[in-house]
Parts: C-alpha cells; sequence; structure tokens
DNA sequence: AAAAATAAATTTTTT
DNA sequence: ATTTATTTTT
C-alpha cells in the first residue's frame, strides 16, 4: 500500500525566514535536496559535500512543513552519529526535538523487534549477542560434534570461524546457505547438509535463550514486515519519511528494508559510492548504485562541490580513485583558496614515524591549531601503538576510536555477565563465563551445569533454592549463590556492580592481571559510574551492546574537546579535520595483504585523505617490527600511483 | 578425570 | 592483550 500521496506535506507553513536561510546556509544543489517533495530522492554526493549537513536541513525543513517529529525516521551507520545530528538539529531549529526515531538499522531493529518479540518466540527482555558471544556459542555447537569429525576438521570449523562466516553472509546478503557455499566455498560444498543442520541448532539455540545476534536484528525485523503485513503497515503509516544516511555501507538486508519502506512511503537516501568500505561486512553498494532503476521516478542529486579541503588535497583524492573502475564517474571540486602541499614522509620504522608525528604535531598545536583539530589514523589499530605511547610520555591528551572497545575487554566482559544473567536468566553464554572463572568449577562442570540451567524454567530461583548445584567446586559455586542473592536485591546499576566486586571479582582481578589489575579496576569503576546515566538494566545493556560507548566523555579533557584523535580510517567516516596524519602506507599493511578487494582498500585511503582540510601527512615505513622480527616492507602500491620518487629521500614534498 | 598453572601463538576493518 | 595448547597438580 502506498500511503505517500495522502500525506504530501504541507509546504504552506513554511515561512518566508525559513526559505530565506536555507538559500544562504546552502548552495544550489543542496537546497534543492532539501526542499524537493518526490516520494523518492537520492543524494549522491562526494566527500565534504556537506551530504549530512543536507540530510540535517532536510529532516528540519520536513519539521518546520509541520511533519510531526514522531513520523520521521533517521537512520545513520553508527549510533554516535545519529546523537551528532540529533544535536544539529536541535541547534537548527533552536529548540530540544522529541520523539523523532533516529539510529543504525540495527538499533530500529531492536526496537521494533522488542515490540513484536512473540512473533519470533521470544520475550521482549531478548537479549543482544555480540560477535563474541556468538563465537562462543557456534564453538560449543561445533564441540558437539567431536566423536564424528576428525582432528583437522574440527579445527578448520572451530579456528577460522568458518560455519559461523559462512551463515553470517548468508544472511546478510539474503542468499541461502548453499548458495553461499557453492559460489564463496566451494571445497566446503561437502559440509553443506552439516552446517545447515548446524545452523537449526543455533537458531534453536538463539530461541530458548531468548536472544538475538546482530544479523537477526535485520533478518529477523525484515521477515517480520514481509510475512506480518499487518504490523509492517503500521510502520509504513507511522513513518511519513525515512531518511538513510551513509546508503552505500547498506546490505542486501537492509536495502530490502529500504525497498520496503520505498514503496509505500517517502525514502531519501545519501551516500557516496566512492566512500563504500564495509564489503567485508557484506555491504552491497548496488543497493545504491540501482535504487533508480528499481524506483524510475527517484530524484538523483550530484553533490560535487567540496567544501572541506583545500584545492590540493582534492586533487589528490581525485588521482587516488581514478585509478578505480568501479566508481560512477564523478569529479569533486574545491573553490577553496589554494592551501599547502600534502606532505609525504618515509620514515625509518614505527618509532621514526611516532617521532616525526609528534614534531609535527607540535608544530601544528604552535601555529594555533587546537588538538581537536589534529588526528591520526590508520589501517589496523595495532599500528597506533608508538604514536599513542609518545602521546602518553608527553602528557598530551588523546582519545582512540576503533580497535579493542572498552565493552571487548575481558574484565569488563566479566562483570556485565552478571547483569546479563540478572537481566535475562536464560544467556547461556553469560552464565559460562560466570561459571567457569570460579575456582574449582572448569569446563566439564561447567557444561553439566548449563544442561540443566537449560532444562530450568527459573534458572535463578532453581540456583538459590540448592536444586542446581555441581559436583564438586563448592567454593567456587558458593561464591555464585551469593553473589546472585544480594544481584537481586540491587536496584542500580551501580550497585550491582558493586556487589560483583564485593564478592570475590575484585580479588579475582588481582589475581589474573598482578601488572594492571588497578588499571582496570578504574575500568570498572568507570562502567558502574556510566549506569548512573540509565535507569534500567535493560537501557544500560543495550547501550553497551549497540552503542559505540560514551563512557570516557566524562573525563575533563574530552568533555573540553581539547584531545588529539587516534582513529582506524573506518571509524574515522563521515569526520573531518584541520590536519590528518595516515600512518603505515606500506605495501602489506595498507592495502593489506589480508584484504582481497583492492578497489576497497584504494576507497578506504580515499577516505582516509579526504578527512583532511588543510594539512595532510602521509607515512611510510621501511621496516616495521610485527613480531619483534623486522620485516622490511616496500611503500603502499597507492603512492606509488601517486607518482613519488623515494629513492634519496627521508623526506619528500610533493611537486 | 578434572582443574590449575604455564608456555606458546595469534591480531583488518565493525553494527 | 587474550586465546589456545601443553604440562603439572589435585
Amino acid at each position: 500500500m502506498n500511503y505517500y500521496n495522502n500525506q504530501q506535506s504541507e509546504n504552506r507553513l513554511i515561512d518566508h525566514e525559513w526559505s530565506q536561510r536555507l538559500s544562504e546556509e546552502l548552495n544550489h544543489q543542496q537546497c534543492c535536496f532539501v526542499t524537493l517533495e518526490h516520494q523518492h530522492i537520492m543524494g549522491i554526493a562526494g566527500p565534504g559535500s556537506g551530504k549530512t549537513r543536507a540530510l540535517v536541513f532536510r529532516a528540519a525543513h520536513l519539521i518546520k512543513s509541520g511533519v510531526p517529529p514522531h513520523r520521521i525516521l533517521l537512520v545513520t551507520f553508527t549510533n554516535k552519529a545519529s546523537e551528532e545530528m540529533k544535536e544539529r538539529l536541535n541547534q537548527i531549529l533552536g529548540y530540544q526535538l522529541d520523539g523523532m526515531w533516529a539510529g543504525t538499522f540495527h538499533s530500529v531493529g531492536a526496537r521494533i523487534l522488542r515490540r513484536h518479540a512473540s512473533f519470533w518466540n521470544r520475550g521482549s527482555s531478548f537479549s543482544i549477542l555480540d560477535d563474541e558471544d556468538r563465537a562462543s556459542l557456534w564453538k560449543e555447537l561445533i564441540n558437539n560434534y567431536k566423536e564424528t569429525l576428525s582432528e583437522e576438521e574440527l579445527n578448520l570449523f572451530l579456528k577460522r570461524r568458518i560455519a559461523d562466516r559462512i551463515v553470517s553472509q548468508a544472511n546478510n546478503s539474503g542468499l541461502d546457505l548453499e548458495e553461499v557455499i557453492k559460489e564463496y566455498y566451494p571445497s566446503l560444498e561437502e559440509y553443506c547438509y552439516w552446517l545447515k543442520e548446524l545452523n537449526q541448532k543455533y537458531e534453536e539455540r538463539k530461541r530458548i535463550m531468548n536472544a538475538f545476534d546482530f544479523d537477526d536484528l535485520l533478518v529477523k525485523w525484515c521477515e517480520l514486515f514481509e510475512k506480518a503485513p499487518e504490523i509492517g503497515d503500521n510502520y509504513l503509516l507511522k513513518f511519513q519519511h525515512v531518511l538513510v544516511d551513509e546508503f552505500q555501507d547498506t546490505n542486501v538486508i537492509q536495502g530490502r528494508l529500504v525497498d520496503w519502506f520505498a514503496r509505500g512511503t517517502s525514502v531519501c537516501l545519501v551516500g557516496d559510492d566512492a566512500q563504500s568500505i564495509y564489503g567485508f561486512r557484506f555491504a552491497e553498494v548496488g543497493n545504491m548504485l540501482r535504487f533508480p532503476e528499481r524506483f524510475p521516478s527517484c530524484k538523483v542529486i550530484k553533490l560535487e562541490q567540496n567544501y572541506r579541503s583545500h584545492p590540493e588535497i582534492v586533487e589528490l583524492a581525485n588521482r587516488i580513485i581514478s585509478y578505480n573502475t568501479q566508481q560512477l564517474p564523478k569529479e569533486l571540486f574545491s573553490r577553496k583558496p589554494s592551501g599547502e602541499e600534502p606532505v609525504i614522509a618515509k620514515v625509518r620504522d614505527g618509532y621514526e614515524e611516532a617521532h616525526f608525528v609528534l614534531e609535527r604535531i607540535n608544530d601544528l598545536l604552535g601555529k594555533g591549531v587546537p588538538p581537536s583539530e589534529i588526528s591520526v589514523l590508520y589501517r589496523s589499530s595495532y599500528l597506533a601503538s608508538e604514536v599513542e605511547f609518545e602521546l602518553l610520555k608527553r602528557k598530551i591528551s588523546y582519545r582512540t576510536y576503533g580497535g579493542l572497545k572498552f565493552v571487548q575487554k575481558a574484565h569488563i566482559r566479566d562483570v556485565l555477565a552478571w547483569l546479563k544473567v540478572l537481566y535475562n536468566p536464560k544467556d547461556v553464554v553469560a552464565w559460562r563465563r560466570l561459571i567457569s572463572m570460579q575456582k574449582g568449577l572448569g569446563p566439564t562442570t561447567c557444561e553439566k551445569i548449563i544442561t540443566s540451567l537449560i532444562k530450568s524454567s527459573d534458572p535463578l530461583n532453581d540456583i538459590l533454592e540448592g536444586n542446581i548445584k555441581p559436583s564438586r567446586g563448592k567454593d567456587g559455586w558458593e561464591v555464585v549463590c551469593s553473589t546472585i542473592n544480594r544481584l537481586k536485591a540491587a536496584e542500580t546499576v551501580y550497585q550491582m556492580i558493586h556487589v560483583v566486586l564485593e564478592e570475590g571479582y575484585h580479588d579475582l582481578l588481582v589475581k589474573n592481571y598482578p601488572d594492571n589489575w588497578e588499571e582496570r579496576f578504574r575500568g570498572i569503576e568507570q562502567l558502574a559510574h556510566y549506569g548512573n546515566r540509565y535507569q534500567s538494566l535493560d537501557s544500560f545493556l543495550e547501550s553497551l551492546s549497540l552503542e559505540e560507548s560514551l563512557i570516557w566523555d566524562n573525563t575533563k579533557e574530552i568533555q573540553e574537546k581539547n584531545f588529539i584523535t587516534l582513529s582506524t580510517i573506518h571509524s574515522a567516516k563521515g569526520k573531518e579535520w584541520e590536519a590528518v596524519f595516515i600512518l603505515a602506507l606500506n605495501h602489506g599493511i595498507f592495502p593489506g595483504k589480508m584484504a582481497s578487494d583492492l578497489e576497497e582498500e584504494r576507497r578506504l585511503f580515499y577516505v582516509a585523505a579526504t578527512r583532511a582540510r588543510r594539512y595532510l601527512f602521509l607515512l611510510t615505513r621501511e621496516k616495521d617490527f610485527r613480531w619483534g622480527a623486522p620485516v622490511v616492507t616496500g611503500p603502499s602500491l597507492f603512492l606509488q600511483e601517486l607518482g613519488v620518487d623515494f629513492d634519496n629521500n627521508i623526506l619528500y614534498e610533493m611537486e
């Protein structure tokens, strides 16, 4: 059912002042994009062309036109981005906006699934399994085949996580398991039947433990709408406008959801095919490239003017991307005055690289560039360690993005496991974690307990009443019981975390991490503190599993925004700085030797370079110490493509 | 037989 | 830093 025509926005409400403002703050194309009334709109926008800005203004325009905020769905790539966009929207409107749905596909999916959990035989307090939870479940399922599989086979599936990767690929690309195996893993065809059986067990397991994994948040949402049109229709009626940012990095299921909305309501998408960098997560650029074919009435607007960078940087970016064959033709241009030439420097190794970077950072700070306008970007998180060390040594405050996240650290997961079982007593993965960290309770005993836990209808009670108890490891079990007992009485997240610490985790921390338990302890304190922001356990846990956590944002430097940014390129998407350093442009590192898609690596470099407004530094190392031993690595293919000649120069400035 | 202690190996990118 | 493999202890 297409509801769009019944509910055209009321442009009569638009006042002169607002139109004036739009024409002042936006260029012609952006203005067009903001005010168009087509049902389907797609903005193809190069880096720095103000696409996010245009999207925010469009949302503001819709609200000014009389669309109630709760009838707008704004989908962003990260939840942090959605927070920032909401903030900008508030600034533009001049008042606090309320009721708009904004978040990632995953978080919106979680929100919708909570309301309709019974459709999937779940309770509304289902757990969300993150990647590690998922891995541990698959590991357990595969281990059940110890007798039937040979050692090599077991290793193949356990070590590289092949099985759940295939399943995830099938889920994210909307294909059958069989098709994925035939197409991408032809050597594993003989395991096809077995993998299907395994996947069924995995699905069953998730249902029993009242959980969804990340993929489910999309797939089960999509299927809900398709299988229960009466539910889906309600959302079509509810959302008058769906706005999607970073459309180039959506996968097939997300594309299907967008199509589904596009058939019944207004959809406005923005993206840049040249900035698609999530192919490894099964992002499908075709979603974007073929949207106009699927919806011929779609109005396509190209935003090609770059407002961010000086022409020298834009030119370098254009040169890079011209080596790709699969891009939509697009020529980015900048009308800014001529600025600094990008600097390309060859350094001996990571240490010299760090020294070079720090020297330049000091220069920049001396010139009056604030720390918040400086960032250091890299392909993989381990590449940042030397720079990080130097920053620490010189007491310059910084913040890292990407890489190992706070909630992925072992001690944080340990603490969270207790809260998770309290929230969802069927969360077997969390149980396993907290049981096996007790003294005297190893893998075997742990599995025995788990088996009875699954069968129990009220695990918490059965444990407290002694209906479930292990045959050995009495002391450890005592800890489990008394902790659970006290946790049930705790009222706030803060109290709960302190119960866990008091009931033995503090001692365990000291014992397991003798050299850095204090730092970890502070991390847990932070977590407890962060918990104060949440009213309930469920919102706390959900924020941790879906949001790039803002746990550290209450330190002084961060609040004053007085820090240098260290980030993986993937996490730097959509951001910009006055000065950008790109580390380790080396063969085998960037482009990475693991990366199968060279064009995607090149797009990644393109994204990195276009984050810079004025200063861009490209670094390459002669040697790299990966596992202690020096590895000689040549300069990156991308530097060769830029025509850099390194023969005699330690430091080379482009012509 | 099961758990604990010790040694060895492994690291792209993320919702 | 953290998981996995191996050896030693209970």
